[in-house]
DNA sequence: ACTTGACCTTACCATCATGGGAAGCCCTAC
DNA sequence: GTAGGGCTTCCCATGATGGTAAGGTCAAGT
């Protein structure tokens, strides 16, 4: 099985298997006398598995302690559980900032009459600050803002 | 004003105000004679409008066009209201994703007793794939893989 | 006047996971 | 033997942000 086949069936893209390689998340694969990566059934699991870990959000890093885990034999599923809890509790927040930008954004898209005019409660907001909104100061974004951008929550 | 005094008094870093600066978000500021940035009221304004919309967690691409309509005296508060609301779906959109990697995560948690055995659902789960999972087919996560690493849903 | 410390300037590097592309080698089918 | 596709490595880009280093400037205190 050549970089090519692996990818296909473990649905990581040759590049990705590569940089896996490279930064030591996976082991060096074998080659041909030409050169050409090969890969096994069982490097094929492996991929697979890194594929699933990135699509719940698993970072590389937490992949690699997953791994690790994985190929331990006298593991305790208490480690991992708690790798997964802490994913959770991440998520958790990042979905909380979003939701928090979303609904002051509801707000503000409620309030604007969206038609030919250029008055705009949006821009409004945006120019003079939450503080000066209709709504009576709860539901304030401010609390999310730092951690928000921490949290990479940008849409790229 | 020079830019230490900008930056605190808009909540953006002095980084960010050169940055925003040279990719031309910003006009230049003006210098002193020792080539230091000198900042108005008027340009803190701009930085104050700056952040706010990237709390909203609005792209500098995004916020480049609501600068532009907010500069625009003859714009229609449509136009705005449009951005807002694409920034609402797109919030929507990766909250679902991320929604969707917690519900597996927290299936898969309450499945692992967590104790000091090695048998671990969740590892099954990683290694064999969702198909193999206990639950009948519903609640699957493999719709939002490719989409959520699209939308950068990794923690940083 | 001189020093000190805080501030400014530019320039470069790092993040994180991923894709794109170029230049060159290899393999298979015709 | 050649054409097309796949492989190799190497470099670059993304987006928004922080860090650091080397050097200039300013204001206050001695």
């Amino acid at each position: 099985m050549n970089i090519g086949e692996a990818s296909k069936a473990s649905g990581v893209s040759a590049k990705m298997i590569r940089y896996y390689e490279s930064i030591g998340l996976i082991p060096a694969a074998g080659r041909t006398v030409a050169g050409y990566r090969v890969y096994t059934m069982t490097e094929v699991q492996l991929l697979r598995f890194i594929r699933r870990a990135r699509d719940l959000g698993f970072s590389v890093e937490k992949i690699e302690e997953l791994l690790a885990l994985w190929q331990d034999r006298s593991r305790q599923s208490a480690d991992v559980k708690q790798i997964a809890l802490q994913q959770i509790a991440s998520l958790e927040v990042r979905i909380r900032e979003m939701q928090a930008m979303m609904d002051t954004l509801r707000h503000l898209a409620e309030a604007c009459c969206g038609d030919h005019r250029p008055d705009c409660p949006i821009l409004a907001d945006l120019v003079n600050g939450p503080d000066h909104g209709s709504n009576g100061g709860q539901d304030e974004r401010t609390s999310v803002s730092r951690a928000g951008r921490a949290a990479g929550l940008q849409a790229h």
